[in-house]
DNA sequence: CATATTTACTAATACGAATTACTAATACGT
DNA sequence: ACGTATTAGTAATTCGTATTAGTAAATATG
């Protein structure tokens, strides 16, 4: 297992110095005076070694691990693939390895893995998560170990423990309501799971609505995905006439909404239109191609990443900050 | 950064033991001589300072990361979350960590991550390699790093330095195709890209003609996603009539061969049958839902993890082995 | 009963890098 | 010319664990 690897001490004795200093130059950040001379040699000298430094040992003495925790729901939802890539796009640039940690949504295991960041088995995390709040991070922050969630809307709580990436839920269900107000709808119901975030997005779709005096119909379904989307209509459409148009809380109950409507004859989006939200890749492939909301969730991630870095740099200082991150209205065919 | 750890050395302290002794007792594989009543007071010690071992330490000296990678072409290519999840639930099992790295299947990605686990960054591998033959995998097994491919084919040349996942890839298709036949399809074509797994599936579209005397008709093209589908199928219109069903080489390229066929406003599958291969979440979103072939990804990453495992406890032992997986068609209604 | 063996541990060291404390040589100020 | 800085390093120690080499006491053997 792993032999033949060149340590500081073989760099050390075929340049002619000592350890100590093979670690001095190679690490510029140290205080200590070595010649540029000298830096050159044993740089050049570890380079012919093929010289990699050994990350456990160097974990060991400086409680850094190079690796960041990446904390979501499921890797097999199709909204989270993207964030994960984003994380390690930024990491690897960095030379960070990310290990990704699989939640189920579920409590227990959102505070196993907070626990395991604890013991100092990574510098950071990056995490999705719907059963904790700001105090369960309080600790990590103790610790200085930094912290970014990405959200559904602006955790405004002082003292902040983390920072946050946020794309503004409730704006953009105004905004994706609006636009069907906006051509001509004027019966326009809303589905949606009972989780976390998912009341924001009710709210933005409210907001709009009462702003045009059409009256808001709200039909819940315990899960959010393809068959909450087709519970949620069905039972919608046994408690009135069907709408001109509908807004589901993401892409897969959207999905799960249309494959309902077709069953039943129905055109979309003549007879209803259909908006989704979280612009999955299947959006753009089932017909018709599904109007939806992009939040750029690589992008962010990506973001999210550096910023972690960034405080373990110490280039980013201070209280946790909460960034607001776009969103944009993808209009294709079903609305 | 994470502070207040217990060591071993803390144990040792409240427990009355010397350091070497905790080591010992709570490593059971040790050949030492220990009263079982001092393993359980050093057990019930290191329980109550809530000791767990410092896994960089740990590493430093066994040259055992307890991380292994993962290595895929993109998390992002909807095939692969579900691999990546098999892998994760084996692991988790077995407190490994699991690093995903993604080669974009360009080859000198590959090599370079290759690189990083010659240097023993993790204690095992399991990957999905595009450009890399079973030479680069040598030194790997001169380091005695495990290795599992997950592949589309026997790879049959000893010494084979690494355990190989399969599926057949020709016999599904030439099962998928006969399907087609047996529903009474007399003009199949099929359509698909170019890269490393894809001639078998090629092939197998043709064992299952051959046996039928019905004339193939293959349409390649450079891309395999679903851009390529939809080139794929407009060239191959461009050149011959249509056909009666298409076979694709994957989800992919056959759902923007759908897409197309939908444009020309044909029939799916009345008057264009479609199948698919992969079983990606997508396929049972289209419409129709598409007809495909489940290769049983997830768990068929998470036999590889316990293999890789097995392999580093030295359970499993010996050349490495080339296993078939298993797969099966998925009858939806585009076929 | 003296010696060999087993039992149950401890002391010391190693893993590879970072860091603290030290040293030898040169330069500087008055 | 003498004491003080500065430069350019080295030696020794540390991180937490595993392991090798002991050791002291208890037990077995002839």
């Amino acid at each position: 297992m792993g032999f033949n690897n060149a340590t500081q001490k073989d760099v050390a004795t075929k340049a002619g110095v000592s350890q100590a200093t093979v670690s001095n130059a190679l690490n510029p950040s140290s205080e200590l005076n070595i010649r540029s001379q000298t830096i050159e040699r044993i740089k050049k000298v570890a380079q012919e070694l093929n010289y990699k430094p050994n990350r456990f040992a160097k974990a060991l003495r400086t409680n850094r691990t190079q690796t960041l925790a990446c904390i979501i729901p499921d890797i097999t939802n199709p909204f989270y693939p993207a964030l994960v890539k984003g994380v390690q796009r930024a990491c690897e640039a960095a030379d960070y390895d990310v290990v990704t940690l699989n939640t189920d949504g579920s409590k227990d295991r959102e505070m196993h893995y907070i626990e395991l960041v604890k013991q100092g088995r990574y510098d950071g995390l990056i995490g999705v998560f719907f059963n904790l709040d700001s105090s369960h991070f309080e600790e990590l922050a103790e610790q200085n170990i930094p912290v970014v969630r990405l959200e559904s809307n602006a955790s405004s709580q002082a003292p902040q423990f983390f920072d946050s990436l946020y794309v503004d839920d409730e704006s953009a269900f105004k905004d994706i309501t609006q636009l069907l107000i906006d051509k001509g709808h004027t019966d326009i119901c809303m589905i949606s799971g009972k989780g976390g975030p998912q009341h924001l997005r009710v709210s933005g779709y409210k907001k709009a609505l009462t702003d045009s005096g059409i009256k808001p119909f709200v039909q819940l379904e315990e899960e959010f995905n393809e068959n909450g989307g087709k519970m949620a209509l069905q039972k919608l459409l046994s408690k009135r006439h069907s709408p001109s148009a509908i807004v589901a809380a993401n892409d897969l109950m959207a999905i799960g909404c249309m494959r309902v409507i077709k069953k039943l004859g129905l055109s979309i989006p003549d007879q209803i239109a259909v908006t989704g939200f979280d612009n999955i890749p299947a959006a753009e492939l089932v017909t018709p191609a599904l109007t939806t909301i992009d939040r750029f969730q690589e992008d962010s991630a990506a973001k999210a990443a550096k910023l972690i870095i960034g405080r373990l740099n110490k280039q980013v200082i201070g209280q946790g900050q909460t960034i607001k991150q776009p969103y944009k209205i993808i209009r294709r065919d079903s609305a």
